[in-house]
DNA sequence: ACCTAATCGAGACGGTACGTCTGGTCTTTAG
DNA sequence: CTAAAGACCAGACGTACCGTCTCGATTAGGT
């Protein structure tokens, strides 16, 4: 954990710390008082000293803990996207409906979808942006995608590849993680059409009728 | 044209209008330096001052002419995303991987891939903005698919449907576009992970795959 | 007249000079609008933009006749002081108690309180302004001390001295003129006290007993 | 003291007030910039902007004491009135010539003649800074009147009325005060003529004729 | 019961950009 | 040559945030 600014490393979460230790309610209070605020306001018009002033917290004590407004917003939303689950629907096909119908729904959220797209912005400019984006939110998704192919894998829906069994199944599943969360996101907040069942049909049917083809191919 | 700011919808080019003419000029000079600014500072440092001075031209005649900063570079990108071709390469495999490569490298100019996710990210709380995005940005390059699809269809790569025969094959050739245009933005630009031959390769087949398996089922 | 801006001196009212003639209707209008302005807005909310808009002309209609703001100010409220008159009121001392009860009527009001010190203010950094509102405003005044002490003479309620009979007299009559004028002034807009019939009877008795001690002295 | 902007009236200079306390440094190197600024560039030219560069300030520093430029300049120049004094002379008129040749020459300043005029005229529209002109500037100087009335008396120069007794002298002195200061600004400013030793004595002659007709008559 | 040291709130600080408003000028077409 | 219209450059306006700083006041552990 601690993705925190300073804090130096060594000295981490360590309790026996001199001085004052940070208040962990603030914390809390912070990333709601930041999620409310996107909520409200979106991405642009929110401020660190609207966001210090809705926690009940001094500007001091946010700058303390993120390095800037991205850092924080990346924490704030970070825990949304963790909701995601993936339970047992029978068949692939099912499983993916599902997880892109909780995607859009995620997406439907005002503060998830203008930080998101506001963080991947700024992180074109801004490595360390885009490896804590990484860290915090995106690779740690790819675990659907992996449950979900073990599992069909189990039905006997997809061939097991020597890939799988030697570990280095990465660059497939990447894939399949790139198609579904890039084409849900496009189609939401880029075409801005509705992600509703028939379209979560026809997708589906494309990317299992592609996977398929690969496995025979 | 016109995707001005005032210049009021009836009284649109005409020459007969009264008072001093807007400087035509002055457009070219701004969109250019709307772009070399985002090149150097990317969106979240570019300012209009700065594009004013840039362009020699005063902060009036900026915001005369559009709303603000969003407006501006949607309008200064736009162009690059028109640049996009679809040569005929023998076969549809062939016309994607095409395609594909030229989007990643339209979106490793980074006046591009900062201006992008910015605007879509501002978009998601300003419709009029989406909408504008829609019109000079996303729509335009639909022609890439329909084409594309049109010329394999030629080939009898893909079957002709009757969807296609009655002239609303709009549905599937949006899923595409989607997928294709999603995919490679998040691979690009969430992922953060190089879109080389190896990957192109195996994203087209993918694809291919699922449009046949879609055809014939 | 012609306290214009360009119409070069030579070229004045000649009605043989080629072209569309200015309009004289302009003038009144702009004048009018000018003294409207003041009355709404005061000296420094007042522009140039809003006068030309109010008097149905434009911009530069107003900049052809007017060199800028104080000069313009300074023509439309000079007439506003003309209005002051000096009626035989049958005493030296009824004479100077009525011109100064007008005088301070006419500092009531809004134009021309906020009009003259505004102007006296850019003047004193601006030689040929100072010069048109000595021209305009000021010196024309002074004929009310010259016909007021000339009346006097008459009555006999003042010596006629050497300085008269050689037309002379300016230095004296001068002096008057800044007491009075100066006094009223700086009661009603810089103490910011009422001129009302009490001050005005201490006043006038001030300044009558200062003249007749000079005459015995 | 304190008529700067916030800081509301309760909690004054109070040291215990929570936050970084104000610079005074700050203050004395605005108001020396705002002084220097009225002399190089006078009233109308004067910007927040340049005052606060000069003074090595930023704009929002300037702002968070003053509410705009009439209350900042009235500030800068308040000092410069109280620079007036009134050594003993040995007589009434010469301890009045010697005031108004003093404030003569104030008015030569070009900081003091541009900036005062200025302020009374925007005053016109705005009571609240015609009573901080009242308490900053004007109100201060009457102490001069006062001490030179009191003086004449123990001099026997003007007689002790039942009004000096009381302590309500305070018409008369008004009167007298009006007088002078206006005169002369008027003589000063609006004439244009020079304050020089022959029209000082012409008119302390005249005030005092005044003053002596009215302790008779 | 002190001491040390980091925290907390509050709010002032130097900056930068905002979007608007004027001031004056220039460039049109129409009379 | 003037008029109305309106675009043009320049630059000040007052506001909002930024991220840093300086305060006095807490709030712990370590002594």
């Amino acid at each position: 954990m601690c993705r925190r600014h300073p804090l130096p490393p060594g000295a981490a979460g360590r309790s026996g710390r001199p001085g004052r230790p940070r208040s962990a309610a603030a914390d809390t209070a912070i990333l709601e008082a930041t999620r409310a605020a996107l909520v409200e306001l979106g991405w642009s018009k929110l401020s660190m000293g609207d966001v210090a002033t809705r926690a009940g917290v001094a500007k001091t004590t946010l700058y303390r803990r993120w390095a800037g407004k991205s850092e924080l917003v990346v924490d704030a939303v970070a825990v949304l996207f963790d909701e995601l689950e993936l339970p047992d629907r029978g068949s692939l096909a099912a499983d993916v409906e599902g997880v892109v119908r909780q995607f859009a729904a995620l997406l439907e959220r005002p503060e998830a979808k203008t930080a998101l797209m506001a963080v991947v912005a700024e992180s074109t400019r801004d490595e360390p942006l885009r490896e804590r984006i990484r860290a915090s939110i995106v690779d740690r998704q790819k675990r659907l995608v992996v449950e979900g192919r073990a599992r069909a894998q189990a039905r006997g829906e997809l061939p097991v590849t020597a890939d799988d069994r030697s570990g280095a199944a990465g660059a497939a599943d990447d894939l399949v993680f790139d198609v579904i969360a890039g084409t849900v996101v496009h189609r939401a907040l880029v075409s801005g059409q509705p992600v509703d069942g028939e379209w979560i049909r026809r997708f589906t049917a494309l990317l299992l009728g592609g996977l398929g083809a690969a496995a025979h191919g």
